[in-house]
RNA sequence: GGAGGGGUGCCUGAGCGGUUAAAAGGGGCGGACUGUAAAUCCGUUGGCUACGCCUACGUUGGUUCGAAUCCAACCCCCUCCA
């Protein structure tokens, strides 16, 4: 493999997270040369970021690890305009009240990765609203839309595939790319930030920034995409049951979160491992070479340490236990999700269907008792078929709680209050 | 401005007066096989304590015993002409 003269590049190549850079060669030297500060920017479209993020927070990390200030920019401003990469509608706007409780909620997820403070390699979080908000028009345009032709804006492949696709992109959403490279350009400025980092889908408005850069700061700045991460299979990373896979442990339980990477497939471990745990190489390579059943082993060091990094290490070890019980010993973990019912309604009786709703395995009374009918559903491990079955209080186990499975994975426990 | 075509379930996409909760595929879920994997095969996939009822085929009205299917108006999208 070719060497690199940094840390953090050396490191980003192994570990597979570089798909793109604008100028790997000057960058790496930058880097060599000591700390410099790079960002990556979050939109606050919902409460809590996802798996799809992780890639370049992991990268941030990384930076940080090696020496470098890393910056997160919260998209505070950008958010209320809507960035049109990769999608194929305009998303709904948000109030400013949503986007700012979306942020708060957000900036809890990265001070499990970076370490935040005033000194020379820690983190910063900044918010883009707080340049944009204030933004006027006619001098904006002036300053920095005049670098921007409209020949060019067309050329890129978030508003391209709009167009090609007959789909309505707004005048509104047309601006998001001239916003985030004012942004880059902005940072450059208070913060000194030379590289932006993103998802590849991200390269577009990335370059966008560099070029601006040029024009109206005179400075060299950098960009760098990370792959978008699929799985073996192909499909797109982070579809579960559920939806997405939440980063924030009120959307997404820690115990979830560690099955959704305990059910890694098999071909994937290895990458994920590199990318997504902060294991050494060497290790990683010793548990890439298991075969057979012994690759579960490396699916749960993935599981602990990838739980671990984002919720911490006793989070990591309850899940893993209750995994352990549930999975390989057989017997009703206390660490599933639980369901708590009044005593009084138990003991009248519940149908099991109506319970399996509550405690979220299934999505409606309906989808419960085709569950049911299809042979899916299981009280305290024992398969019942039988769709008006009742649950009361007789089916309360040693523990006082009552087990309901949905196929083999899902698990829910319903303890009478 | 004129002439055509179209808007269907999570998605793609059939249906074009009753037998249509709506073909087919994808996706999801469950089962079998396994290793809590992949691939494969099978089942299932609007809601409701449910052999019945209620919602659903862009919107609103109308024609019919009966409409996703016919008519009218409106909204949105596409193609061609100007």
């Amino acid at each position: 493999m070719t060497s690199y003269k940094s840390e953090f590049v050396q490191t980003l190549v192994e570990r597979g997270y570089l798909h793109q850079c604008t100028d790997l060669d000057a960058l790496d030297g930058r880097a060599a040369a000591g700390p410099v500060t790079a960002y990556v920017g979050y939109d606050a479209t919902a409460p809590s970021l996802h798996i799809g993020n992780l890639v370049s927070i992991m990268m941030l990390h990384w930076f940080q690890q090696s020496g470098h200030r890393p910056i997160v920019l919260m998209g505070g401003g950008t958010t209320k305009v809507g960035d049109p990469s990769g999608k194929d509608e305009s998303r709904k706007l948000l109030t400013n009240d949503q986007i700012d409780e979306n942020i708060a909620s957000i900036r809890q997820t990265f001070s499990s990765f970076l370490s935040f403070g005033d000194g020379d390699t820690d983190a910063i979080m900044v918010n883009n609203a707080d340049w944009l908000d204030t933004l006027e028009y006619i001098p904006f345009l002036r300053d920095v839309g005049r670098h921007f032709t409209i020949n060019r804006m067309l050329t890129f492949d978030s508003v391209k595939l709009r167009l090609d696709r007959e789909q309505p992109l707004t005048f509104l959403e047309f601006n998001y790319m001239i916003l985030q490279a004012y942004d880059f350009v902005e940072l450059a400025k208070r913060h000194d930030c030379i590289l932006q980092m993103g998802g590849s889908d991200q390269w577009g408005n990335i370059v966008n920034g560099i070029d601006l850069g040029r024009r109206i700061a005179e400075r060299e700045l950098y960009g760098l995409t990370t792959p978008l991460i699929t799985t073996a299979s192909g499909a797109k990373m982070g579809k579960t049951a559920e939806g997405a896979v939440w980063l924030r442990p009120e959307r997404f339980s820690p115990y979830d979160y560690w099955q959704f990477w305990r059910n890694t497939e098999d071909a994937d471990v290895g990458r994920f491992l590199k990318l997504f745990t902060n294991l050494p190489l060497e290790e990683i390579a010793r548990l890439e070479a298991l075969e057979g059943a012994e690759i579960n082993d490396a699916k749960k060091v993935l599981a602990n340490a990838a739980t671990a990094l984002l919720h911490g290490e006793t989070a990591a070890r309850e899940a893993a236990e209750t995994a352990e019980k549930t999975f390989e010993a057989g017997v009703t973990a206390d660490g599933l999700p639980t369901t708590e019912v009044p005593r009084a309604e138990l003991e009248a009786g519940i149908a099991l269907f109506a319970l399996m709703a509550r405690s979220g395995l299934a999505a409606s009374n309906s989808e419960a008792r085709r569950l049911i009918k299809g042979g899916g559903a299981r009280v305290n491990d024992e398969p019942i078929r039988e769709e008006t079955f009742e649950i009361d209080l007789s089916a309360l186990n040693d523990d006082n709680v009552v087990k309901l499975s949905a196929g083999k994975k899902r698990h829910a426990l319903v303890r009478p209050v």
